[in-house]
DNA sequence: AGTCAACAATTGATGAGTCAACTATTAGAA
DNA sequence: TTCTAATAGTTGACTCATCAATTGTTGACT
């Protein structure tokens, strides 16, 4: 594939992203990110920051700063490992999982743009196809 | 399709797109953004930033602050529509053709993570997919 | 001609991510 | 035990987007 063909591709990646996550923000009033780190609460329980980190995929620094607006928000409650101080344990708040539940009961009611222009095979195949494109975890280097 | 299953949909995309988008800037030296920007310029020859801005599907704000950093650096010159002096006109410069000329040629001889991960198929299946997402660019609100 | 609306581009403030430098804590040699 | 490495998190500086407000220009109506 030409590197003109490879531009586009990404490019087109690119326009998506930006569309859905705005579209998805806009529904939900929460950002992609912190719904996403709060199901990673939500599903593994109380987990330090490096856990949380490594499953959204995203910077240290950037997990720090949306823990601390959640926190602002009386989402998250945080206190530090009392066997290991460097580690911070995080924790969902009551607050977060009623807001969580309204959230997924809203969107049953609502038509989701997401749901009209693809179907559910296409959905699947869709995913199958970013999996391949996702680097392992541990990849060796 | 559930909110969850939305989110984690749009999460994959959104982690393949940094991936991705930080493999070809290193790669080629060269934003994906500006890539795609001078392309349309190589592709239509001299036009308007609001031409740009719909082909990039981009914020005005953003095409006048690339524009200012590809002039900067001499891939692109601009001046003011003599018969309407609100528009400015934007043009390759020959370096920038050259450079271009370059990126293309080192592609070929490297071997890309993309190419690797996904056959011909794939990529166009994955196009496919992509294109039913955006909205077209002119849709019924 | 004079005013007002629409249009093109720019600028400022903000949000989300990156990397690099720093702090604090723990663990592992010497 | 004490010095050194590694680990966990935080902070600062930067990039690339967005939206909202502003500037400058043109066109159209009275």
């Amino acid at each position: 594939m030409s590197l003109r063909g490879v531009s586009q591709l990404l490019y087109q990646i690119k326009v998506v992203n930006q569309e859905m996550i705005a579209k998805f923000e806009k529904e939900t009033g929460f950002s992609l990110t912190r719904y996403e780190l709060m199901m990673v609460l939500n599903e593994k329980g109380k987990c330090s920051q490096t856990t949380i980190q490594s499953e959204l995929m995203i910077d240290r620094a950037a997990v720090t700063r949306h823990l601390k607006i959640l926190e602002d928000d009386g989402y998250v409650v945080r206190e530090r490992n009392k066997d290991n101080n460097r580690e911070v344990f995080v924790e969902m708040t009551e607050k977060a999982k009623e807001y969580l539940a309204k959230c997924g009961k809203d969107h049953e009611k609502s038509q989701y743009p997401l749901n009209s222009a693809l179907t559910e095979m296409e959905e699947e195949q869709l995913s199958d196809l970013l999996s391949k494109l996702i680097k392992p975890k541990e990849g060796i280097e």
